[in-house]
DNA sequence: TTTATATTTACACTCATGCATATATGGAGC
DNA sequence: GCTCCATATATGCATGAGTGTAAATATAAA
């Protein structure tokens, strides 16, 4: 059980995995809702579920006899902030349109203030 | 050849290939360049740079009898876009020191350009 | 105890990695 | 042109890791 930034993308190679989270954006769901939305067998959920957790992407509460899943936030920041090393990259062929970007962006901020 | 969300993934699964990334940020290099940051073989770091090629990560310049790596906007990009539709997960608890932090950051630039 | 929900384990299968070796490619020297 | 050397890729092999399924086991409620 880790959790450094080598696992979250270990963790994310998976494409089933990246099904259940997607499925999680919706909020907290059980292990069943989940297996509904896929085409694997619970065991396998089950076991996606549990890399997830040992991952970090998700916690789980109890709640009888069901377990409800959730997303957590610090894996997705840590990839966030893995890309974001390589921003550069392409920022730099943006920057002719970045501040008429910003100054609409800013404008959009205020307004919703407002 | 595929190039989609999910070969990035498989791709950036790899701890060798996580380094020779990190390694090519410096800029455009050689094979034998990244072979001495690494502790892999020759023809480990080949077969790592065409899987980074074939996910569209780096691109290849001839130079002589070497070959010349650099990086590619594409693939981070999309590791950005995917991990943006998840940041509502942790921007919500960040929202208080948000306004301050923007004005910090505002200020910020404003001095850089002055 | 019976049922619903979920996890664990054993198994077969596939796939990826690293190494070693062989093969390709391009330049230098003759 | 030809050979020699440096650089790099491709292939065959052994090994290890991960996936999905099915069966067995846990857990909680009725």
């Amino acid at each position: 059980m880790r959790m450094a930034t080598a696992d979250v993308f270990q963790t994310l190679a998976d494409p089933t995995r990246r099904q259940i989270i997607e499925a999680l954006l919706g909020g907290e769901q059980q292990v069943n809702d989940v297996v509904e939305k896929l085409s694997i067998h619970q065991s396998g959920v089950s076991r996606h579920l549990r890399i997830l957790l040992d991952a970090g992407f998700v916690q789980m509460r109890p709640d009888g006899q069901r377990r409800l899943y959730s997303l957590r936030p610090e894996p997705f920041q840590a990839v966030d902030s893995w890309v974001a090393s390589y921003r550069k990259l392409w920022e730099a062929r943006l920057d002719r349109f970045g501040d008429a970007l910003e100054r609409k962006q800013r404008a959009k901020k205020q307004g919703a203030k407002a």
